[in-house]
DNA sequence: TCTGGGTAGATTGGATCCATTGATGACGAC
DNA sequence: GTCGTCATCAATGGATCCAATCTACCCAGA
């Protein structure tokens, strides 16, 4: 007889799924201090859990432990952002030409809505959330398991710092970044690999670029 | 490279180093189901620091992890491990360059070193160990963490496959790898960056196409 | 003989308790 | 007044026990 468990998954995978989320939503700024305890009552478990979970997200690269001290926030310097965006310049495009060949019509459209609707918006917000579903959703052809993961990583750890970014910005400024998006979607369409990537590899140069302007934001 | 905050005092860092080490030497092959238990006894200690050493050593991509189920040593397929081999082909230039302005004669030194000695081997398993350690020196100069440690993980995660390749080829057949070896050192000893990356890139691109000409290494 | 269900055993996931480490603040010496 | 030391306390690391769940095997029935 099977009682009501109600199957929810692992705990400790339910916990790091949703301390991430917290974290990307920018809940916990980088350097925060997260505590074991804390977590633990939150969500109304052991601390065991807890500590897997944190084991989870220091692999995902958004906390740093330190044995017997506790778990922090993790925090770039600008140098290490641009190493990051470096490394998002050369896989990215790649990850890209994994993925435009299984780019469903349905795909497509939505990417085409996402650019769209993405210029209208004015709550920064907002928009980093769908331009983190924009560019995840054009990898979504990509089977590769390895090349997804490595850039979901580094897009989980940048995410604070785009953040801090998108808000200095003039939200009619960044009109390059729709052009940009149309010009991506309209490559990927045609299926044209090459221009694809090209498009891709300026668009994150160009933010690096941008990022190194404003040191000021990996201070604190 | 990496910072190794030295948790060598933590029990879980030190199970996961060790069974580190053993994976990537072989006794434990791809597919091998692994034991919290067994792991556990025979390192003195509980099954809870041999979990969170799981979770490491599934951050590092030689293990899997299915809940309620136990631990597998990674397995790749072809597929895989060509994605793996494209990745390294594009990140680990750019990593040679960071690496290069601060390389010390004495690294430069034992990088000749051990492109000489590796000419002479006839065990595969010892040149399997100073290429890791020549590539890996290599790469001593850079400060980068986030890039370190994601070219550390793939160099992990196909070890088992170079090993495998290894033991097919005649000691004597490889002799473009010495080539690329001692033209790499040469590229490093006067700070050509470019010709370095170049070398390189080539370096990686062969051995990939290289292993997908024997696909048998990766049935079962 | 093959398929399906059910049960028993092995193995992992989670909770609680204890040991150990690191940080903080007070006290005393120079 | 400042620096160093020590004691206290809070937070983490680890051990043991219990619960949930998956696997493997056996047996019944077609």
């Amino acid at each position: 007889m099977r009682v009501t468990t109600t199957r929810n998954g692992v705990a400790s995978e339910r916990i790091a799924s949703a301390l991430r989320d917290s974290i990307l939503r920018g809940e916990h700024p980088p350097g925060t201090r997260i505590l074991q305890e804390d977590v633990a009552s939150d969500f109304g478990a052991s601390r065991l859990p807890v500590r897997e979970a944190f084991r989870i997200l220091e692999a995902d690269g958004l906390i740093t432990l330190v044995a017997n001290t506790g778990a922090w926030v993790s925090r770039l310097s600008l140098a290490e952002c641009e190493e990051i965006y470096q490394l998002r310049e050369r896989i990215e495009p790649l990850l890209l030409g994994y993925s435009i060949p299984n780019l469903s019509e349905e795909q497509l459209n939505r990417l085409d809505e996402l650019a769209a609707t993405m210029q209208t918006l004015r709550d920064p917000e907002e928009f980093l959330r769908l331009d983190r579903e924009f560019h995840l959703l054009s990898y979504a052809g990509a089977s590769t398991a390895i090349l997804g993961d490595t850039v979901r990583r580094l897009w989980n750890t940048t995410q604070h710092y785009r953040r801090a970014y998108t808000r200095l910005l003039d939200p009619d400024g960044n009109r390059i970044v729709h052009d940009e998006h149309h010009m991506l979607v309209a490559a990927l369409r045609v299926r044209d690999a090459d221009d694809a990537e090209r498009v891709l590899y300026g668009h994150i140069r160009r933010t690096r670029l941008e990022l190194a302007r404003h040191p000021a934001l990996f201070d604190a």
